[in-house]
DNA sequence: TGTACATCAGTGAACGCGCGTTCACTGATGTAC
DNA sequence: TGTACATCAGTGAACGCGCGTTCACTGATGTAC
């Protein structure tokens, strides 16, 4: 399934070059191309025939890599979902143990990973996505993080969650043309108001306000 | 362009019924019609001879009141931002002046908009649909809705946008099949939690966790 | 009340297109001897 | 080192389909006289 990067094959514009009657790594192009495409016309707006033209390669090639096209989008979005894991994971350990501090970084990482690669997480997003079990850690990205940051479940307060539809419905109403102002302002505030609010709840002293 | 009622004329099931030649009511018919399929398959799983069929006319006919498909979807969008700028100004009146109050139902309306409308509001934010200059109160339904309500702009403390995007947040994971408790729960202790943490920041008594 | 006519919402056949997918094939690659 | 062969990632022609859209037409409706 993986396929090693051999040490000397440097590729940039990967889905272009051709080396010849075999391509070296249509897999791998076909998926960025689908995520290129994806991104530019959303996940009904691309078609087989276009990614693999975008690979320089016939109509048919495709079909040696991916069942049908669903196969394809599906890989796309596992895909999304672990590079969404590996980016919040990243954030959020960067952050701790300041709860405040992770959870804002938590955010920013969402709102990066929507702009950054749209492909991805418009392919996990789309409707009529096979919804996976809720926020199972086997098969839902966000399931697997909220677990792996030990903050998942119905069990807790809900805050990771909350900042959860916080930064999803931030990224979705960015990309709508939605928002009047940087959506990392709206995080900032709007996760700092959470954590101050459920402070309150607890009868905690609320973290301040941060820089 | 408003097809006035009339008194005498229930129409139960309205797509199928026929009265002859003429449809009498086939722009409504062909509105309602889109809107079912776009709930069930998603704005581009629906086509123009599905709409048609399912108004029981032939493929051609939809064309003497749309110009083409990007029309119908444009207006079951239009027809959306109404629908639902009605339902949060009912909501917000319900609740004034209490703010707390309000913004609650403010956000329930929200999730019964997208859960009752699932075809208006997926047209409302397909993606690749034009996007509305950002909260021009003029075209873009919410920059209406919050405008009326006061509380629009880029000028405010961003909560309406907050509790906005936390609702859409949580009505799209909710869609997907990614939030393991009700939408309803989240919005409540969430909507709470910002109020509170906006009290804490401004340095007045937060309100209370309503029952 | 009856006839002529303008209007216009519908029909249905036809078009061209792009797409998903198949199938028999062929060229390149690597391994066995 | 050289030849035979299995493997398999590619080709390219072909298919059937559904869709968006057009066009000349026709049936129903309402109004003028």
């Amino acid at each position: 399934m993986a396929q090693p990067e051999k040490p000397g094959a440097q590729k940039p514009a990967a889905e272009t070059a051709r080396r010849g009657y075999h391509h070296g790594n249509l897999l791998e192009a076909l998926v960025e191309a689908a995520a290129a495409l994806v991104a530019e016309r959303g996940p009904e707006g691309f078609s087989m025939l276009d990614a693999a033209k975008a690979c320089g390669v016939s109509a048919s090639a495709p079909y040696k890599h991916f069942a049908d096209k669903a196969a394809l989008l599906q890989e796309l979005a596992r895909r999304g979902g672990q590079k969404l894991f590996d980016r919040l994971g990243v954030a959020w350990n960067g952050g701790r143990p300041e709860a405040p501090k992770a959870f804002l970084r938590l955010g920013h990482a969402y709102l990066a990973f929507a702009r950054e690669e749209p492909g991805y997480y418009l392919a996990m997003f789309r409707p009529g996505a096979p919804p996976p079990p809720p926020l199972d850690p086997a098969t839902s990205p966000m399931g697997a993080a909220l677990a792996a940051l030990g903050v998942g479940g119905a069990q807790g307060s809900g805050i990771a969650l909350q900042i959860w539809a916080l930064s999803h419905g931030l990224a979705s109403l960015e990309r709508s043309g939605h928002l009047p102002m940087p959506a990392e302002e709206m995080i900032d505030t709007g996760v700092g108001r959470l954590l101050r609010g459920l402070a309150v709840e607890r009868g905690v002293p609320p973290p301040a306000a941060p820089a």
